[in-house]
Parts: C-alpha cells; structure tokens; sequence
DNA sequence: GTAAAAGTTGAAGTTAGCTTTAAGTCAAGC
DNA sequence: GCTTGACTTAAAGCTAACTTCAACTTTTAC
C-alpha cells in the first residue's frame, strides 16, 4: 500500500510517518518508482508508535523500544531497563489517575469554599501532605 | 516568602511561577519594594498546577479550572463540562496503561519472535483489533 | 560598606513532534 | 494525452511550555 493508505488506516498523517522514519521509528520501505510502498506489518508498527507515545514514551523511547523487539535475541539490556522503569512509571501514573478522578468527583458536588478544604481531604500528592504539616 | 523559597518548596523553578503569573493560572502577587512575596496558599496552587499538567491538562485547561474554583458559586458550566470530559479521559488513561502493562511484562518474558505474535495476543486497541480482521 | 546572591524585566532561544511550503514527479480517470 | 490528485524532497514554520539572557535593582552576609 501507498503511504496515503496507511496514512488512512492508522489515521495518522503521512507526513509524520516520513518523519517516523526519518527518526529510524519505522523501516525504510520498498519503492516503487521513487513512492514507498509498505505491507500491513507497518500498520501495526504505526499504531503501536501512537498508543506508546500517548502513553508518554518520547520518540526515543520508542526507538529503543521498537529496536529491542527486532533483534529480540535474550532481550537486551537496555530494553529491559527501559521497559522496567516503563511498568513502574505506569503504575504511578495509575495511582495518579485515580487520585485525580477523585478530586475531580469531589469537586463536582462538595460545597467547600476554598481549595484547601478540598485538598486538604485527598492527600494529593507526598509532596503537598509535607506542607500541610509544616505549614500556617 | 519570596520566589525563590516558594520554587525550592515546590520543586518548581522560579521562571516557571512567573511564566504561570503571566498567564492567569497563579495571582499576581503582593510585592515588597518590587519583589514578590507568597501566602502558603501558593503552594497549593503550584503544586496543583504540576499534578494537573502531569495528567496531561494543559495550562489553558488549567486556567479554566482553577478560576472556575475560585468564583465557585455554583459552579460554571464550562467548569463542569471540563470535569466530565477529564473524568472520561482518566478512566481510558487508566484503561490503557493496564494495557501497556500488561505488554511490556509479556514483552520481558515472551519468546515470540515476531512483533505481530506479542501484539495478537493483547487486543491493543479497538483500531489494531479491526485491522486484524481485515488485513492479510 | 561592600560583595555576592537573589530578585526584576522583556525578549529571544530551546525542545519535541509535527505540519506546511515550494517546486517538482508520478499515477489514475476520462 | 491531459488534467487532477497523490507522491517526492529539503527546509522553514508552528505550538506548548518553559529557560536563558542581558542589564539592572534589591537583599543578605560578613
């Protein structure tokens, strides 16, 4: 297929898969007189770029990534690194999430009158729990 | 306190409150002979600002939503509106990086020599399932 | 009192991740 | 065969969210 189908079927623009590949994120594809034309196996490596990346992976990040799984021999080092540091920032974010969700519902329905009534009642973060303390 | 106390309670560099000053998403400040000086108060904010940028809130969303806690009468429809649709956004943020969990420790462990063996095996998302149907 | 550290400003610079532009070549439908 | 639309490139432009810079004033420590 031709970089505009693909561009179609992962709804992702074709000017950044140029630029995807560029970076070395996505092979340089076989050319038919000038024009790449790719097999489905991009469609999975564009789309797996885009669900990495809204997951917070930089661009770099996903390079590491995506070569890690190419030459998958006993998994690199480095990719294991990555990838273990990946589960643990995605645990928190989690926790977050939910943290967030929380004072999000609270703040729809409570008639608190400033946001330290509110904050106060969710331990936002370990950071601002250390300030109430020491604080007023 | 001054700025630079306030940035080091924080962990917010000093140039980022100003820059947040100038944008409406912290008060402009009671000064002493031209210096700025903060109420704990502040605190708070900056801390909140950094919680809601790290869920992926821009600052104009930011914007909207801390004003919309200070005039809290009942609260603004567009305030409201934002709530929701962060509430939704949390849960599929939540959704997807289960997801992506599950992958990278598939991923640490797995013998599976193609990128399309792991990803099969996941359901990534709604739009690679499609394609699976469809393509080959 | 003096030197260094911390504050002030507006403007310009930085980074990531693209998009747009210009100036072409190639392909598809009639 | 001709027009229209999709493709090509390199380079410049864009946005968000800051940071850095230069040139200055104020505060703090000794």
């Amino acid at each position: 297929m031709k970089i505009g189908e693909l561009a179609s079927r992962t709804g992702v623009n074709a000017s950044a898969i140029r630029y995807y590949e560029k970076l070395s994120l996505v092979p340089v594809p076989y050319r038919a007189s000038g024009q790449r034309r790719y097999s489905d196996e991009a469609i999975y490596r564009v789309l797996l770029i885009r669900f990495a990346r809204d997951m917070d992976f930089s661009l770099e990040e996903i390079k590491i990534f995506l070569n890690g799984l190419n030459d998958r021999a006993p998994v690199g080092k480095r990719w294991k690194r990555l990838a273990h540091s990946k589960i643990k920032q995605v645990d928190e974010t989690v926790v977050r999430a939910k943290r967030l969700k929380s004072l999000l519902e609270h703040l729809l329905h409570c008639q608190c009158t400033s946001l330290r009534q509110c904050v106060d009642r969710l331990s936002l973060s370990p950071k601002l729990r250390l300030m109430r303390n020491g604080a007023r």
